[in-house]
DNA sequence: CGATTGTTTGAGGAATATCAATATGTGTGG
DNA sequence: CCACACATATTGATATTCCTCAAACAATCG
């Protein structure tokens, strides 16, 4: 599971999520700069946040173990998840324009973090062009990630949802060198249902239905990939609209 | 309309959505810097592409007239639609990451727009600092309406789509200064359906049982808004999900 | 003015939500 | 470690929303 994988060292420069995290693209120096800075293997349980909507930013968070969601909640208390993250991917960014948190960041399960306080990151800042653009790079790919969810929601069938969220989280797993082909999800169903639009028992019968067709095999705990092919057809057209 | 209005003055120093735009919370002197790199009034007809999904970033570009569409095209072709934008916006920071758009913006009328050459923004990025935090701020604004979006698609019915996206329209004219009630829908009814996630015979059976119900009048260019209370009611809970 | 494009309206059907019941898992205290 | 209570997940029957297809209507452009 990518929850119970500890593929973390202490330090930045040992550690194995690094391409995935903040100091991908900077040299060895500058790494040694901003390891001085973080404070590893913070654990997290269950259920608690590591930063509400609203919040003043006060630092940032790179998931080492674990799994985390973020939401937004509306005026009204609806709430809808943005997305699910897990070790390698770094929290908090959401605040950056405006340095209050615009999402409320919760464990999915116990966990652990790196905390990078936002005060030492920004004198850092100042200092290293080059980790001032791998932020503008991470923040740019929150965008493209935001916008791949709006193409699913506004796009795609309930099938074509459920294909394209394996898919997404199979393909993480495959970033971390890990089996692509057994995706775990950690989540609640009702965490996932929420997160594409749609209602528990639909993503149920949806597996169901995946599952009578030799495309995958399904567990309340993770899903066994079969049919790669019959799943991307799903996730790519698997949608009420093909035109327009 | 916010299509025809002429609210846009030759210079940055001089012009009426200055408030909106990349100049907001620069001096006098930061201003003058910027606007002598600004080439204004590029006209620009209806159907035509300020810059396309994949482009490299040449030119940011502000809305001085008119309205524009961007949108995403996935591998199989499928689209969706990412956000309406007028007078006084800005188009093109969805580049700022790698310096590629990962949009395409279209002319959804006649318009005018400002152009902003990449270079010498970039060149100004590094002397301004209070340019750098306008630019981060309009890009995490970004990021704030592409969640509102997906909340919207993930969680609203049809009505409750509807009523949303007229209330933010109306949004955005009063932050114009103009006549709020009357919210022009410019744009063609396919594209709005793309939108919102839904097709446009909803649209219009929606907008006729709003228009039965007298919360509003509307025409095929417009739509004037009469109960606002009501509106507001559809676009918060206006929904299939008030649980969950 | 005719051709084309865009919008509205109607009838029917498919997808998915809702409600209800069952089954499976999970944690806690004895 | 077991048993019970509670939370979560699946399955079934029904209802509703919204899409699909078809046609009429209105606007726009040459």
């Amino acid at each position: 599971m990518i929850a119970s994988a500890r593929l973390v060292q202490q330090a930045c420069s040992q550690c194995a999520l690094a391409h995935l995290c903040l100091p991908y693209g900077l040299d060895s120096d500058e790494i040694a700069r901003l390891e001085s800075q973080i404070i590893p293997d913070i654990s997290i349980k269950a259920g608690h946040d590591l930063f509400v909507q609203g919040d003043p930013l006060a630092a940032f968070y790179a998931i080492t173990e674990g799994g985390f969601k973020t939401a937004v909640f509306d005026t009204d208390g609806l709430e809808q998840i943005m997305g699910f993250y897990f070790a390698g991917d770094l929290l908090g960014l959401d605040a950056l324009g405006d340095e209050t948190h615009r999402c409320t960041a919760t464990a999915i399960e116990n966990g652990t973090v790196c905390r990078l306080p936002f005060d030492q990151i920004d004198n850092l800042l100042t200092q290293l062009p080059s980790l001032r653009r791998r932020l503008m790079r991470l923040m740019s790919r929150a965008l493209t990630d935001e916008e791949h969810q709006l193409l699913t929601l506004g796009r795609k069938s309930s099938e074509g949802r459920v294909a394209t969220v394996l898919l997404d989280f199979s393909q993480r797993l495959a970033m971390r060198n890990l089996d692509s082909s057994i995706v775990p999800l950690n989540m609640k169903r009702t965490d996932l249902a929420n997160y594409l639009g749609m209602r528990v028992e639909t993503i149920s019968r949806v597996l169901g239905r995946f599952q009578s067709k030799g495309i995958l095999n399904s567990t309340r705990k993770e899903v066994e990939i079969h049919d790669w092919l019959a799943l991307r057809a799903y996730a790519g057209s698997g949608a009420w609209v093909a035109d327009q």
